[in-house]
DNA sequence: CAGTGAGCGAGCTTCCGCTTGACTT
């Protein structure tokens, strides 16, 4: 017999609550959610006014009769979800399904989890807000009504199995607007003149200053006439500006934030992020990590002063509070904290360790004061031209949070490197000892990281922390969009040097458009996009979650009702789904790109059941056209004729290796090399199957009968005793045996391979585990 | 394990948000 019940959403949480509440009170966990409209139906009665038909999912049911158990021996449930939309309405649902006594039933809710705070929350007991409960309804509804209802839409019209919804298909969207920015981009090219220069300052002293001129000239020819002016011209210092600064820390990490910092200073991908995370919140590490809030509760201040000022001295203290800015935040929770600010480190794994590094720094420095800076700007002016150089240079007066932590950019910072500037006078002359102008080509906007993209969702309030890492993986696993590298191409730029009187010309190179780990649209994922902006712009613009929003507050308040609410949107929406389904035709993405020279044959591209092909000829009765599938890195959109045609090179004959014919070709697994009916896997970034020799491809054959042969130890008729990924095991009848520990499998005789065998060690079957 | 690209038609796919384990290698 429990006096009384407390049900909370997460399981770590219980175990934390409970402490704080002593022996009278049981604390569980719901798990999130316990029930959902119905899966595999539209689960909303659109006649009898959007009534939702709700179901306790499969791997629910037994959570809830557990709880239902629980809950029936208690005196007083108390109802702790989270103070949010969606909290609000798991509390209605555990006290329909539970089938408690809305009157008796105590709603409570706490947003940090401190003692104080929970004490106080059971001291002030209210019941279930049905506004917050019916505009999360609301929210589910429309979701389902979009998704369900325009998914088959592309059944019909694009390829079976696709999906859209009101975040998927936005997020899709933000990847194509920009490659289409990137294909319409051309790049502009302008020289930018740097020079270093020497001089002695009143104290005698010889210094060194290198400095940039502000204006860029657009020709080589002007930045070759500028330069010969400098060569005529004597350099002094004009002016010499000292401006005082501060630098203040970033807010403590919310899941995007941290999504985004892991990426660029780890390297972590955005689910690895959660789930390194999710290890330390269980282990009771750090504060919850799906959080849209850059709060910290009291108890987190003063414990960050104490540490701060035992670490580093009271002046490096300051404790800020700082403002959620996000948009739709719904701050049920803490800022992403470490639960104990005076342990530096913590976790398990190397990556737990790393992560909680960068979690305790960004906390810490969060409560740290600002940094104080001094920049220097020198302005050296020239006496042939009105054009100056100028250099800059940081200074460090009080370093504050940087002790601690520095935030990255999402853009290269190469260029502005703060110098720290030698001392010079005004009026002082300088000599040029070269000047040196640099062609620099204008980039196209960036392509999306993950994270990047994840950090453009949040800013147009389109998702929710929980959700950021499922809709990356998501627009993904549909092949919507691929995350790939590119090794870009190389491109030439001019460089003038003027040194001793003398200009010269040299030319360098460097790479355009490499992408490491960059989000790529592919053509399904473009098709789709086209074919949804063209049909639901509505639904498609980056503002109808922010409008929604808006109208699910208004159902909070109760000022709206939610089933008007839908059904405003549902009448007009319902009638163009039903119009795209009677009158749009189908979408292919097709493409003609002309004549084939060589054949005179119509060349098209198009989407196909399996993917981006090019078509040569028509197809008719009596005659089937050749086909090609593009590669990963052409597009529907941008492939040319040539492009096109050159892919019908594959398969080719390369040339004959012991009497038999090796052919390259690009397989289900990738490029390979064909012989003597095996097949050998080119080397990934080193062979390119159109241009690979055959002294190369036997090469590739050698190597992989060597391997072959360390591959297998012993062979005895139809036993055989190899080497594989997990160490020795022995074959027979395409079954794997485990060999037995402490055994050297170089010494296995036949016989004893026979009595593993029959002995049946079997490993389990390989077969059973995957679900549907 | 290294291919497909048509058409027929049954039966299936699909959303977003809240939470963790199952699973195998």
């Amino acid at each position: 017999m429990t006096e009384n019940l407390v049900i909370v959403e997460s399981p770590a949480k219980a175990k934390t609550i409970e402490k704080f509440l002593g022996k009278d009170f049981t604390v569980v966990s719901s798990f999130g959610h316990i029930r959902d409209l119905v899966k595999n139906k539209l689960g909303v009665d659109v006649e009898k006014g959007f009534a939702p038909v709700y179901e306790v999912p499969e791997d629910k049911k037994k959570v809830v009769s557990e709880l239902r158990k629980l809950a029936g021996q208690a005196n007083t449930v108390w109802i702790a979800s989270d103070e949010d939309r969606e909290g609000e309405a798991i509390a209605w649902h555990l006290i329909s399904v539970l089938g408690l006594d809305p009157s008796t039933t105590r709603r409570i809710v706490f947003h940090e989890i401190t003692k104080d705070a929970i004490t106080k929350a059971v001291e002030s007991p209210r019941q279930v807000d049905m506004n917050l409960v019916n505009a999360q309804q609301a929210r589910r509804i429309l979701d389902r009504l979009v998704g369900f209802e325009l998914s088959p839409v592309l059944w019909k019209k694009v390829q079976p199995s696709l999906s859209a919804g009101r975040v998927q298909s936005v997020a899709v969207r933000l990847l194509v607007d920009r490659e289409r920015e990137i294909i319409g981009f051309s790049a502009d090219s302008a020289f930018r003149v740097t020079g270093s220069f020497s001089g002695k300052n009143s104290e005698g002293t010889a210094v060194l200053l290198k400095a940039e001129c502000p204006k860029k000239f657009g020709t080589e020819a002007d930045a070759k006439v500028f330069l010969e002016k400098c060569d005529a011209a004597d350099f002094t210092v004009e002016n010499i500006v000292v401006k005082p600064g501060t630098r203040s820390p970033a807010p403590p990490f919310t899941t995007s934030t941290l999504q985004q910092e892991a990426y660029r200073k780890l390297g972590f991908s955005v689910a690895q992020t959660m789930s390194v995370a999710q290890k330390l919140y269980e282990a009771g590490r750090i504060t919850y990590m799906r959080t849209d809030s850059t709060n910290l509760s009291s108890l987190a201040l003063n414990t960050a002063r104490e540490v701060i000022s035992g670490e580093y001295g009271a002046e490096y203290s300051r404790t800020r509070q700082f403002k959620t800015h996000s948009r739709g935040a719904q701050e049920a929770h803490e800022a992403i904290r470490p639960t104990y600010f005076d342990r530096k480190e913590a976790g398990g794994s190397n990556n737990e360790k790393k992560l909680y590094e960068l979690i305790w720094r960004r906390a810490i420095a969060s409560q740290m004061a600002d940094a104080r800076i001094e920049k220097t700007t020198i302005t050296i002016g020239m006496s042939s031209s009105p054009v100056n150089f100028s250099a800059t240079g940081e200074v460090i007066l009080f370093d504050g949070f940087l002790k601690v932590y520095t935030e990255s950019s999402d853009i290269n910072a190469s260029d502005d490197e703060k110098a720290i500037l030698p001392r010079v006078d005004t009026g002082m002359a300088l000599t040029p000892d070269t000047i040196t102008a640099l062609q620099r080509f204008t980039s196209p906007p960036p392509r999306y990281t993950e994270a990047s993209l994840v950090k453009k969702l949040e800013e147009l309030g389109i998702g929710r922390p929980s959700t950021y890492a499922p809709i990356i993986s998501t627009i993904q696993s549909r092949g919507y969009v691929a995350r790939e590298d590119r090794p870009g191409e190389k491109r030439t730029i001019a460089q003038l040097t003027l040194a001793k009187g003398k200009i010269t010309r040299s030319e360098k190179s460097e790479m355009a458009g490499k992408e490491k780990s960059k989000l790529f649209p592919k053509d399904i994922g473009i098709i789709v996009n086209d074919f949804l902006t063209a049909n639901f712009p509505d639904i498609l613009d980056y503002n109808f979650t922010a409008g929604v929003e808006k109208e699910f507050d208004e159902i909070a308040s109760g000022e709206l009702g939610w089933a008007s609410m839908i059904s405003d949107f549902y009448s007009p929406f319902r009638k163009t789904v039903d119009e795209s389904l009677s009158t749009r035709k189908r979408m292919t993405g097709a493409r003609q790109l002309g004549t084939d020279p060589a054949t005179g044959l119509p060349v098209a591209v198009k989407m196909s059941r399996f993917g981006p092909v090019v078509q040569l000829g028509e197809a008719s009765p009596d005659n089937k056209p050749r086909f090609a599938n593009l590669r990963r890195d052409q597009l529907l959109e941008t492939i040319t004729l040539e492009e096109a045609l050159a892919l019908f090179a594959l398969p080719r004959t390369v040339g004959t290796f012991e009497e038999k014919e090796m052919t390259v070709g690009v397989g289900k697994f990738g490029p390979y090399v064909r012989h003597d009916g095996k097949f050998y896997s080119l080397k990934k970034g080193v062979d390119d199957p159109y241009t690979i020799t055959a002294t190369r491809a036997t090469e590739l054959i050698r190597e992989k009968r060597e391997g072959d042969k360390q591959k297998v130890i012993s062979e005895f008729g139809d036993i055989r005793v190899l080497n594989g990924r997990y160490g020795p095991y022995i074959v027979h009848d395409k079954t794997n045996y485990r060999i037995p520990r402490g055994t050297d499998p170089a010494k296995l005789t036949q016989e004893e391979c026979r009595a593993i065998i029959d002995k049946g060690s079997k490993p389990k079957s390989t077969r059973g585990g995957k679900k549907k």
